[in-house]
DNA sequence: CAAACCCATGTAAACCTTTACATTGATTTT
DNA sequence: AAAATCAATGTAAAGGTTTACATGGGTTTG
């Protein structure tokens, strides 16, 4: 690291210039003096210093990611899916997650500025995407399953309402009639489409049947308390439609303790697709959200907007959503 | 971003030095000039220029995780305790990962190089390890569940060995007597240590009884394969140790869809503790490894290490696995 | 053969911040 | 009252790279 460009010049024998042509693939270069500047730099192991690189060029080749939370496989999915992308790219990965309130992620935000060449905001309240929406003028951004109507930010989301609607009708073709729905947070969008998305089903196909939802927070813990709840429950619905495959794991957990046999007993859906879903135990129906595509998705958008920085398309594009049928809701 | 710290003195009227100190937080300054210089900060929405600090601090305020791979709860939970400790002491967060090879791997340590203050290896290739000890000279870096005995670098690993000595004399206690054991893959270390734990459990508990090892590779599919396998054994073994719980799910679910039930036909364990673990039905008994914990060690050494660049303690340390027993090893 | 040109290379400015050192004016000491 | 000290602020160098422009030798062209 205590090697600079100009060591690399002297023990070459040419100028600061050249070694950064050579080193930068110009073309306008003697063969001869490129291998001279190569081997000398190889001699002295040589890294360029970025923050300098980028002071000048201001390319950092980096970009942001900023998460919600870094918890369970819907985000490992979803980072496998950037890094995947960014790697092929070479550009480099920058987390930031674990932001409770929007305050946080604005502190986040701010922190990642002047570090990144373009931003990807995944965020479920409302007031972080808008804040999203005044970054700093030229910074490219790419909105991940957010509500942003009108902003000039390009943005992908995943089509939660038209997954949700699709498994509650599969479920009300199978002969259910009372269909519990586990919500996830209340201010997160994705949870309110999946909500939506249930309700407006039942409203379709059942009018007159009344819902049935319960609280949740798209952890495993509180699907468990759902599912314990539903165990007990007078008039027990025939099956559970549950906001994530999170929390159907925890309810299947807590049906099977409470004698509650899935699919027998109950019927039990997710959303997602996580990769462990298909090796439960009974295998999960749930609707599938290509997590990682949707990661891959939005780094490339961001990177394109990043090399073509005039024609940012403030596109937004969604992904359909496919129903997965599997055991946990086949009598 | 356009604007520098130049707008700023010049909006507050001193010179960029004063700005610099009044935002730095430095002693001798006046309360009033601060004040203005803070005003005038904020009315520009001034954000240094990381790169230009950071060339001339030396410092990027950045660490660097290398990781094996994104996939999974296992690395969702150390980047989680990483990340936890990184944001409470400002430190950003770059990660790389996906380096199947060891060639790929110190590709994506070089590309690092410059970026970070210090750097978190977790490489199971043992030649991927060796390049971590010859890092530039001065640069801090601590290893994460890798082997490498006598090199001048801090590591922190999990007790493989002894967990998976741990679970295999539970079996043995429980009266099992022939037990299976599915591997990881065979050049990752924390794979090799568990493998090794069962064999010598083995030979001290049950001199002469045969062992039973079925390859894998940590992922689901992989479990499936065995757990399939396993179910159609002639002499089929009373228990199924995984080197990991995501090849435990992979079995069980093959278990499940062969009619092998768990654990009253077959007793069943895992390793790692995922936070799925105990949702699965039935819970799986395996051995916890607090690995948010593992990720926040690393990082909290790593930082230490940053911070007073002279006593770099290259100490290893090991960290306790336990076992949990659950209902999928209790007929 | 001189002029025009071209190509490889060198020189130096620019990027933005921090900080050692210089400066100034006020306050204390002798 | 002059000298010494001090605190607040200013000046300018330094950090390592890229790149516009300058330079100079060789080649082509008239």
């Amino acid at each position: 690291m205590a090697t600079t460009i100009k060591d690399v010049a002297r023990l070459a024998n040419v100028s600061v210039a050249t070694v950064s042509r050579a080193l930068n693939g110009a073309e306008n270069i003697l063969p001869d003096t490129r291998a001279r500047v190569m081997t000398a730099a190889q001699e002295l192991r040589f890294t360029p210093s970025s923050a300098a690189r980028s002071l000048i060029t201001r390319r950092t080749h980096t970009v942001g990611a900023l998460l919600p939370d870094l918890y369970g496989e819907y985000f490992s999915e979803l980072i496998r899916g950037i890094d995947l992308k960014a790697r092929a790219r070479g550009l480099h990965l920058l987390v930031s997650s674990s932001h409770g309130d929007a305050r946080e992620a604005a502190a986040a935000l701010r922190a990642m500025l002047g570090r990144v060449d373009g931003l990807l905001v995944m965020s479920p309240h409302v007031d972080t995407a808008s804040l999203a929406a005044n970054l700093p003028h030229g910074l490219p951004a790419v909105l991940i399953n957010t509500r942003l109507p009108d902003a000039a930010v390009a943005s992908f989301a995943i089509d939660n309402h038209g997954g949700a609607f699709a498994m509650t009708r599969h479920l009300v073709s199978r002969g259910h009639r009372l269909i519990a729905f586990i919500a996830g947070p209340d201010n997160n969008y994705e949870a309110q489409e999946r909500l939506r998305g249930y309700r407006s089903a039942l409203a379709e196909l059942l009018p007159g049947q009344p819902e049935l939802v319960l609280p949740g927070d798209f952890n495993e813990q509180t699907g468990w308390r759902a599912g314990s709840e539903i165990a007990t429950l007078a008039q027990r619905p025939t099956a559970v439609f549950c906001g994530n495959d999170m929390m159907a794991i925890g309810c299947l957990a807590a049906l099977a303790e409470a004698g509650v046999r899935v699919p027998q007993d109950i019927a039990l859906a997710g959303f997602d697709d996580i990769p462990i879903a298909r090796y439960l135990t009974p295998p999960l129906t749930t609707v599938r959200v290509r997590i990682a595509e949707l990661g891959s998705l939005a780094l490339d958008r961001l990177a394109s907007a990043i090399e073509n920085p005039g024609r940012s398309a403030a596109q937004h594009q969604t992904l359909r959503a496919e129903l997965v049928v599997r055991q946990s809701c086949m009598p």
